[in-house]
This record gives C-alpha cells, sequence and structure tokens, in this order.
DNA sequence: TCTGGGGTCCTAGGACCC
DNA sequence: TCTGGGGTCCTAGGACCC
C-alpha cells in the first residue's frame, strides 16, 4: 500500500485512526471557471484580468502556469512568457456563485466545514465515516460530484492533520487526490521542498535555503532555538512544530474579521490635496459602508501609502471610541496620509493609497460621540459623531434601494487604464 | 514595462502601570 | 536615592495567504 499519487487513491485506511481531516481546493479556481464558460477556452492558456498593456493577472490556467505565468504579474510580462497567452475580463459574478456550489456539495457530507478563502476549504469527516466510507471514498466522491454537478476541477487532501491535509491537495494538484497514510507521514514529509508549507514565502524560503535547509525533513532536524533566532520566536517555533508534524489545529467555523479596508492602486500620482481626498474619500465610503453593514465599528485607523518601487509606510491612529461614520474616517485617513507623506520629503509620486480599520467591536444602535485625543488630530467639523452616523444611516439606505451610486459625498473614483474592476473588489469583498 | 485587492499574524520599541 | 520585572497597549514595519 502506498501513499497515494496524484489522480488515484492508492491507500485506504483504518477509520478510527485515519486520515479524517481533508482540504479540498478547487485548482486555478477563476481561470477553471472561464474555461467552464467557454469552451473555446480549454486546454489553452488563459489569464484572468491584465493584459498586454497594463493591469495584473488575477488568475491563470494551467496551461499558462506552465510557461511561468503566474498571478500577480503584470499582464505585459504574461503577455512575454507566453505569447499565445488568452486575456479574459473575468465573469466575477459567476465565481462566487460556483464557489457557493462547490462548497454545498461538500457540506453534504459533513457540516463540519472550514472555508478559508472562495475556493477552498477543511472538512473534518471524522464523523461522517459510518455513513460514507473512509476518507478516500470521500475524497473520491466529493471530487466526482463536484466535477458533474458543477464542472469545474478540485485536488483533494486528505490526512490526519490540517496542514498534511494541506499539502497533500498542493501535492495532489491538479486534479487530483492524495491520502496520506497516518503510518507514512515522515516518508510523505520528509522529501517536500519547505515552501510547500503553510506559511513558507519567498523571504523564509531563501532564509532557510541559506542555512542549507531545502526539505521539510532538512527543517524537522533543526535545532528549536537555530530556527527561533533565524526566523522569530513565533515563526520558528510554529514552522519546526509542523515540520515534526505536531499539529494540533482543529476544524472550526471561521472567526469573525478583525480588520476591514480597502486600497487603491494608482498608477504614479503626485499627492495633491484633491486627490488624496478624492481617492481616501471614496475608500473610506467602501470602508465605512462595510462596517456599519456589519454593525461593526473600529477604534484603530491605520493608512497605508505606496511610493514609487513598492516602498510603504503607515501611519496609524487608535481612538477612545469605535467610528463606523464615513465622513469621520475621511477625516482621519486624511491626516495620517498627509503625516506619512510630510515623513517622506524625498517622495514626489505615490502609488497606492490605503485605510483598514481594526481593533472592531459591535456596533448596535447609535454611534458614541467622538472623545477627540489630544492633540487633536483633525478639526471635528460640525456634524457630530452621531449626527454623521445617522446620516451615513439613511444614505446607506438610499443605496440599497436606488444603487450603489446613488448617492454619496465625493464623486466616483478615477479609474485609470489596467485598473482592477469594481466588480473584483466587490468579489473580494464578500463575506464568506 | 514596474508590480491588484482583501486579509491575518508577528515583532520590536516605547509608554505606562503595578 | 536608585532600582526590578511583568503586563498591556500603541505604533510602524514586515511576512505571508488567497
Amino acid at each position: 500500500m502506498l501513499l497515494a499519487v496524484r489522480t488515484g487513491v492508492r491507500y485506504a485506511c483504518d477509520v478510527s485512526t485515519g486520515p479524517t481531516i481533508l482540504h479540498a481546493d478547487l485548482d486555478a479556481f477563476y481561470a477553471s471557471v472561464e474555461q467552464l464558460l467557454d469552451p473555446a477556452l480549454r486546454g489553452r492558456p488563459v489569464a484572468v484580468g491584465g493584459g498586454p498593456r497594463g493591469g495584473v493577472v488575477l488568475a491563470a490556467s494551467y496551461e499558462a502556469k506552465a510557461t511561468g505565468v503566474q498571478g500577480g504579474m503584470p499582464g505585459w510580462r504574461a503577455a512575454q512568457l507566453c505569447p499565445a497567452l488568452i486575456f479574459v475580463r473575468g465573469h466575477f459574478d459567476e465565481y462566487p456563485r460556483l464557489a457557493d456550489q462547490v462548497m454545498d456539495i461538500l457540506g453534504d457530507v459533513t457540516p463540519a466545514v472550514q472555508r478559508i478563502s472562495i475556493d477552498e476549504a477543511f472538512l473534518d469527516v471524522s464523523g461522517s465515516t459510518h455513513l460514507f466510507g473512509p476518507p478516500a471514498v470521500i475524497g473520491t466522491t466529493l471530487r466526482a460530484r463536484v466535477r458533474a454537478e458543477v464542472g469545474l476541477p478540485i485536488s483533494v487532501g486528505a490526512a490526519r492533520t490540517k496542514h498534511l491535509a494541506k499539502v497533500a491537495s498542493q501535492v495532489a494538484k491538479p486534479d487530483g487526490l492524495v491520502v496520506v497514510d497516518p503510518e507514512r507521514e515522515r516518508e510523505f514529509l520528509d522529501p517536500l521542498p519547505v515552501g510547500l508549507m503553510w506559511g513558507v514565502g519567498p523571504v523564509t524560503e531563501q532564509r532557510l535555503a541559506d542555512r542549507g535547509i531545502r526539505t521539510i525533513g532538512d527543517l524537522a532536524e533543526s535545532p528549536t532555538g537555530m530556527l527561533k533566532h533565524l526566523l522569530g520566536p513565533a515563526v520558528g517555533t510554529t514552522l519546526h512544530a509542523l515540520a515534526l508534524n505536531d499539529d494540533p489545529r482543529r476544524v472550526a467555523t471561521s472567526a469573525r474579521a478583525r480588520s476591514v479596508g480597502a486600497q487603491s492602486a494608482m498608477g504614479r500620482r503626485r499627492p495633491t490635496p484633491e486627490l488624496v481626498r478624492e481617492v481616501l474619500g471614496h475608500l473610506a465610503e467602501r470602508v465605512a459602508g462595510r462596517l456599519r453593514a456589519k454593525n461593526r465599528a473600529g477604534r484603530t485607523i491605520t493608512v497605508r501609502v505606496r511610493f514609487l518601487g513598492m516602498r510603504s509606510v503607515t501611519r496609524s491612529l487608535t481612538l477612545s471610541a469605535a467610528v463606523s461614520a464615513t465622513l469621520t474616517l475621511t477625516e482621519i485617513a486624511e491626516q495620517l496620509a498627509w503625516q506619512a507623506i510630510r515623513d517622506h520629503p524625498d517622495e514626489a509620486e505615490i502609488s497606492l493609497l490605503a485605510i483598514s480599520v481594526s481593533n472592531l467591536t459591535p456596533q448596535h444602535g447609535v454611534q458614541l460621540e467622538l472623545e477627540l485625543p489630544p492633540p487633536d488630530p483633525w478639526r471635528p467639523g460640525t456634524a457630530r459623531g452621531s449626527a454623521r452616523w445617522a446620516l451615513d444611516r439613511s444614505m446607506d439606505a438610499a443605496r440599497a434601494r436606488f444603487g450603489r451610486d446613488a448617492v454619496g459625498y465625493l464623486p466616483a473614483t478615477l479609474r485609470g487604464p489596467g485598473g482592477v474592476p469594481d466588480d473584483f473588489r466587490e468579489l473580494a469583498e464578500r463575506d464568506l
């Protein structure tokens, strides 16, 4: 009995001690949806978003990935790597609809589904095996149902822990199933590159490589003290534990969001008062509106300003009371942005502005009066916190009835060429 | 030809309190 | 007169994930 490879399951395990955690992950999700909707795209290199003259690739099909195209890559670079690449604009309404269908199928097997992004989830099937068979069978069935009922390829990893299941689904891609025999976990993990581990990105991978640590087995054999020193106590301890296959995490329903934010890239712009006010006003409107829709408010406001060359700085302020009023958020964000810009007089242009609100608290009923911390970082203005919040609430209601652009404090934001479409933002904002 | 948008968590230093 | 150590909160930066 082997570990299992790619599309074929070659191991079935004992139910009581077996690999009862599944990680299910749709393959190249956005691109696969486009190939599903348009048969002419099947088997061909497809990029969602981007284009040779601007924008960034949001997702690439496996045919495109084979040429080196990756998500996040500028469109011109992708076109360079893959001249046959077909750019499509994306069906942003279809993605959540189809992903929800897939999640419904997963939910048929167990209520213990932890969705961690639009296109992937953990399942604890320990209570389901008596009904549906061992995890390997459940994985096979789920993959077949998703393929038949939704039309999309999905990879599944099954193992004793979340980390192993996630690594297994990565190994299974594309369109495969890998079941890790609990007796052979070390055999499975040891030869794999550390980059496959959750939490190892390019920086950590390089730091480890500098110490000659390339595989998960290498990592497991390394002394914890050295790893803590190299990567910091938290990351060092966690990664070493995962490499040693010590992962006590349970499948749990997802926690509430801890922050709400929005950002806008703008090529390169001189930060004029008009530009900063307009962009931050638009971002504040989105962020504050989402907070109010969730009946939440936040005490900490963070603004990020990115200069040329991807160098970015943040400025934040923690208030004594939580806010969710658009105008208040706009004013604070403006002050913070100018702090950041003034602190960097050598930077003539900016390429992105972002607002994030954290330290969230529930906010039912009326917005509390804002206590201004000394020294006042912004002018209180005439409208007080509660009045502003009440005004926002009525505007929220108007938008709900007449559409997003029906009312607003500020003109619609400037949309440069290559900008990401609004429906992509809405997709990203959606709660899972 | 120059890099999207939504998040989470960790770290380090300083302020402040006991 | 000088001093310890722990805890919490805030700010700024950074790594990472999808």
